[in-house]
DNA sequence: GAAATCTTGATGTACGTAAATCAGAAATTC
DNA sequence: GAATTTCTGATTTACGTACATCAAGATTTC
């Protein structure tokens, strides 16, 4: 059995109430007999039941989660997470409020903060539009003292406590090395890459490109890149004309959202694909593309590990502790074919049982 | 605030003693009382406090892990990881015994298994060796009525109730994918690959080598097994031969344990190295190796959450509750230079703050 | 040396659930 | 209709910690 409390007074030779005064910093304690509460807590290893004092505080985090909306299948992936904690009642004791806006609506997010704020939640959590206005609000979140994690998007140190995200410039360099030796040395220096992107308005997707380049530093010729502003109709255009264009292209980088229009462009596609083609973020689509052999690559981010290590960061810094940052770095996944995970793993399609969360990766 | 159990008894019109009966599946409940208590707890959502459920069943659940010795990184991180769980309080209630026996010796785990029997734990998780006596002592435990979970390497279906470790021929056919992509196509059906492994007695290395051959299908010529047999100088020395007479070696897959004889070996050689290089397993070695450009990519297998999992399937045995298994499958991780995750997260070199379990993910 | 302050002990309630006991009520059997 | 059996209610204790209150001892202050 471990020790508890109990256990602690009789080894100082106090009462419960010292024990307890020390334990939660409470004034009214002489120094000499804090060491000794101190020293019998060395002593017998004493860890405090984290659940029991979580039950006897009753203390609740009521956190806001400010998702955008749209049919974008990573988003929706992670809306299904953050729903997911909002009904996990495990040790945790977060009450997550969930507040959906429409797509790349930076004036939106910027009003959702402020309705946020007005709520006085104990952390906010946003998956940030890279415009002023939502910086500024961002800075009004700070200014009343309550903490904010950007997820998934950031919007720089300046305006938040915290990132719970992927490295993107690594990401792009990941994809890069990929690339490059994907398409093989031999083409290289004469190899043609197209890039697909969202927008490069987006913070994310201009880190992504950075790192991308840097990786593929002189070995392949890069193609102009295409915006698709996230329409399948129009991504899928693009990819057909640029299929048409260069018969010759070695290589596609898709950096964001827009994979439908991609993939619906290869599948129509007759005769030899580019010899790499790399997406990022693993959904429906994605996955069937690689098994399908349509995509040779799948970069990912775990949405669910995210919205996890944004609600742990968030309520440290409730809490006044430092997170602390190494734990919270999320990783790089690659995908190919042959390690996929189970579909219910990867994206939200599948219901886990009643009450039960996760197996916390 | 959440609702409770009072809250239910309230809206079903029971008492709380029918409510605890229903939720704890006990005896004593009308079929149709147990629908009324049902609907009232899907209709006000009701969810268990499991920290305040476990705090009141104080149940602990002794578990033995049976975990080979040896300086092998791989098995040390692994160590690593149910140390941090045998102190990791957080509503748990597990008491993890941990027993380190002789590496590669069969009978030693035989022994260690029977001797773990004697303690009648509420379950066992044992780093398996593919030997008959280990298997006639896994079936001893089935017999005994204690949950056997194999970690890392398995014993087959019959031998244990789970396997938490990854589907090995995948990650074959994954290293298979990768070294394909990386030798490229120009030079393909002539070029040469090299598979080095610790010793083919061991199960999980020969499904590796299976998949790995069936994703090259052809594509390459694949020369004859090396065995280093875990032995750092004599790999280095089979490594140091192979590029010495085969200048023009394309790949080398490294599918178990002897990076080190094979980084030294790199590290010593003059002239161009092969164009792939693929090892299992991120240690501080694998991880320099691909830092200093020497390993081209390395698979992994997260110690930590194999050890989590274990701990979650053995629970669910010993609580007659079937493991959900798809949420249990151990991903198979590819990384490159690009995308390394932070050391302290990868292997067992940094100690994290007292009493706190690492991010799961 | 009396008053004020600081320190400690003793005790009780609370959190949400588990589990046990005992007493009735209802349904079933003969 | 009496004797069983099955079901349900009421109540209590416990888990490990937090927190508040009151009393009393120890120490300091003037």
């Amino acid at each position: 059995m471990r020790p508890t409390v109990h256990d602690i007074a009789a080894q100082a030779g106090v009462s419960l109430a010292t024990v307890d005064r020390v334990l939660n910093r409470r004034p009214g304690v002489k120094a000499a007999t804090r060491l000794r509460v101190e020293a019998a807590i060395a002593a017998i290893g004493f860890v405090r039941d984290m659940a029991a004092a979580n039950l006897a505080k009753s203390r609740v985090y009521p956190f806001t989660f400010i998702l955008p909306g749209g049919d974008n299948s990573f988003m929706r992936g992670l809306e299904r997470h953050v729903r997911e904690a909002v009904v996990r009642p495990a040790s945790d004791r977060v009450a997550i409020s969930l507040v959906v806006v429409p797509p790349f609506d930076g004036a939106a997010v910027a009003r959702a903060l402020d309705a946020a704020i007005a709520q006085e939640p104990a952390g906010i959590a946003v998956v940030a539009v890279d415009a002023p206005d939502v910086m500024d609000a961002a800075l009004r979140v700070q200014a009343s003292g309550i903490p904010l994690v950007t997820l998934v998007s950031d919007l720089g140190p300046a305006c938040r406590d915290h990132f719970a995200g992927i490295d993107n410039h690594a990401a792009g360099r990941t994809a890069g090395s990929l690339m490059r030796r994907f398409v093989g040395r031999e083409a290289s220096e004469t190899a043609k890459v197209a890039v697909l992107a969202g927008s490069m308005l987006v913070r994310d997707h201009r880190d992504r490109l950075d790192g991308f380049k840097s990786a593929l530093s002189g070995t392949c010729t890069l193609l102009p890149v295409l915006e698709g502003q996230d329409d399948p109709a129009a991504t899928e255009r693009l990819i057909a004309d640029l299929l048409a264009q260069h018969s010759d292209l070695a290589g596609i980088y898709s950096l964001g959202a827009g994979n439908r229009g991609l993939i619906a462009a290869l599948r129509r596609h007759l005769g030899p694909r580019p010899r790499a083609i790399i997406a990022h973020e693993l959904t429906l689509h994605t996955r069937a593309a690689l098994e399908a052999d349509l995509i040779d690559a799948v970069l990912n981010q775990d949405a669910g590990h995210e919205v996890r290590s944004a609600i742990r960061v968030l309520k440290a810094k409730a809490d006044g502790i430092p997170a602390v940052d190494a734990q919270e770095r999320i990783r790089i996944d690659i995908f190919l074919k042959d390690n996929l995970p189970f579909a219910d793993e990867a994206d939200g399609n599948a219901l886990r049982p009643f009450g039960l969360a996760s197996g916390e990766n």
